[in-house]
DNA sequence: AAGCCACAGTTTGTATACAAAGTCAGCCCA
DNA sequence: TGGGCTGACTTTGTATACAAACTGTGGCTT
């Protein structure tokens, strides 16, 4: 849509994933108004697709809040999550271009070399930055209208907690060793293997995500 | 939201799903505004929900159009709807309730009711019905809020293909049956058989509707 | 004192007017 | 004659005013 819309979805989705405003608390438009700089009408507009990336839930005539995930739907959400990117690599592999090797091998050496730079203090956004450019490229490679929908309800909404990802220097090469494979397996049109490391590798995040949840689904 | 809001969506879900205008066009505002009796608003807002819902694509400053579906990505969408689908039967398996079941029952029953009153045409929006409101329910009684939400993206798009579908005597009876067994599984808290079952019924379904794709994946 | 009703204030939903972007026909110029 | 530009028209995006729904408080009734 418009600038004002697009602006107010990208404030908002900051305000968010910035922690500024905290799961379950509600999002009042005239608040968001002069937040954003724009008029009622961009912000609602923004609402509704925050709401369908799952970062916010509108209740009719009561307005919206931001999403709140309990550790039941949260480990829902990443088993669905690890179903719909292994799907996307395993496509990927039969319909990636040459184009995509490019962008895929970019993203994951980045990350690699973030990993190898030991000493340093690990910079998370950059790091979070990286790892969703990835997983977006997978998708595009897989060229799937339906997968990419579907994607978009389940992929975004972790993202907001990325504040407690703390990645310790090992599990992040072993994040960007993972990438590497996936990579590997879809230059190689392995559509098995990249399904099954992609599914690896999501619920190993998941695990970093939640530790204390070895004994759930 | 509101009840305008409400209408014009049922207005222009219908309008799409009766063939009244074919993939592809263009829906423009004026034009909806005066076959729904509300202002634009409430439009914009059916518009975006019904994008939400993969039945129209929207372009920026350019409007919607009833999303097409090419052969190839309607075969990547019964794909995904499968493996969504199948893990709702199998979450359903594992946390129905008792209601869940009779609900289910009563849709599963009057299907195969429909499919045993052989002689009689078959009633067409009936069996639309009846199959949405059990497929609906697995969902609803798998009780994961990012399944619902993926599913959104893949289920309501490919009803609104529901007029070629032409189930005959067979076909109708072997779908029933195949419901019947999906509840089956999901009573004995069989995950495995529930998803299972689910997925090739579902796999089945596009067959029937795309009865010349053998060789895609 | 407890429950309920009424009312005021707040917040979301809808309508409409205005702004900006896009579209296309007709004309001018090379 | 073909290409591109101009300008009017169509269509979507934004702002704002008004309507309806919800919330919470105060007082009234039983």
């Amino acid at each position: 849509m418009g600038a004002a819309s697009d602006r107010a979805y990208e404030v908002i989705r900051r305000y968010i994933s910035d922690g500024k405003i905290t799961a379950g608390e509600r999002l009042k438009e005239a608040e968001l108004v002069s937040l954003c700089n724009v008029s009622r009408t961009p912000v609602r507009d923004a609402l509704r697709r925050l709401a369908s990336d799952g970062m916010v839930t509108i209740t009719p005539n009561s307005g919206a809040v931001v999403t709140r995930w309990s550790d039941q739907e949260l480990a829902d959400l990443y088993q669905v999550r690890a179903q719909i990117e292994s799907m996307a690599a395993a496509y990927a592999a039969e319909r990636r271009t040459e184009a995509d090797l490019v962008e895929l091998e970019t993203h994951a050496t980045a990350m690699l070399a973030l990993a190898n730079a030991g000493g340093a203090p690990v910079d998370h956004d950059e790091v979070t930055r990286l790892n969703s450019a990835f997983h977006q490229c997978v998708l595009q490679a897989a060229r799937s209208r339906a997968l990419t929908a579907a994607a978009s309800q389940v992929i975004e909404a972790p993202l907001m907690l990325r504040t407690f990802q703390r990645y310790d220097a090992e599990r992040l090469r072993r994040s960007a060793d993972q990438h590497m494979e996936i990579l590997q397996a879809i230059r190689a049109r392995d559509a098995g293997w990249a399904g099954a490391i992609m599914s690896a590798h999501i619920r190993a995040g998941f695990r970093t995500l939640v530790p204390g949840s070895e004994n759930s689904t």
